[in-house]
DNA sequence: GCACGACTTGGACTGATTCCAACTTTGTTG
DNA sequence: CAACAAAGTTGGAATCAGTCCAAGTCGTGC
């Protein structure tokens, strides 16, 4: 996984700099959504050095690349999010924000011809919005 | 439709101002998805002297109210929607910014109790990404 | 070792939205 | 009607996320 991610790099002539391999470990893991500030947050941790505008031009790579995925969910900051084998879900509390995945099995409806207004189609997303236990009270 | 939209304003307590009418106004149609700042161009069309403030306040009740949807389908500008009654998705052009309606006739899947992680949804959304015809040139 | 392109950096800048304190309008009460 | 309070509006300052940029550093091929 994380080594194809290099690889992936490295064949697309990026190098293989200490920064974005920091950027690439912060951002490893299963149901995360993290923010740009949470991953320069977390890089910055393990190198102190690295700057902010690294951090956003890594992140602008990994999802040119496929290997994460920007997310909209709210209209603050952008999500990233690495899981993108598993297709899945989001549901957010529109309140706190927090983030949950749901692996659900169903297959986003995909659109005709005449649906699509003449567009090629990339990606389709799903969001759940609502309230969280702890901000409902 | 448009009266009983001013009639919930009323209900509620607000005010009937020449401000919140002309805003009210330039949201009426039916396939549109304006910026705020786009409602700000048009409402001052009408009423040279409202603020940016004002559009915004309105804005945000027309949403509380549910007289409208707040969409945040790129990273960019929110976007206002009059079509609450009528479920539809969004086709979305991720170069020009683009927004197409989708009338299809998938309900959104509805999650069980599992899925939900304790969460009350309130409301979900499918957004298509991809290019428009004339962006693919 | 040098040269050149690739990469990184801090800070300035932008766009969208929110905040705020002063002002205006409207409704209520005597 | 006059006076006061509550609700609404305003312009501009402030905030927040993200982009841009010019200068400096790195590292790979020759
Ligand atoms: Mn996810
Ligand atoms: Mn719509
Ligand atoms: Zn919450
Ligand atoms: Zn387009």
């Amino acid at each position: 996984m994380n080594s194809s991610l290099l690889d992936r790099l490295r064949d697309r002539g990026y190098r293989l700099t200490s920064q974005r391999r920091v950027v690439a470990e912060v951002l490893d893991g299963d149901h995360i959504h993290m923010t740009a500030d949470e991953v320069l947050e977390g890089a910055v941790s393990r190198l102190p050095e690295i700057s902010r505008a690294t951090v956003y031009n890594t992140l602008r790579e990994l999802t040119e690349l496929g290997e994460i995925l920007e997310l909209n969910l709210d209209g603050r900051s952008k999500r990233y999010d690495p899981n993108v084998t598993r297709a899945h879900h989001h549901l957010v509390c529109d309140r706190c924000g927090l983030v949950f995945d749901v692996q659900f099995e169903v297959e986003v409806p995909s659109l005709g011809l005449a649906e699509k207004h003449g567009m090629s189609i990339r990606r389709s997303e799903i969001v759940h919005h609502g309230t969280c236990r702890t901000c409902t009270g």
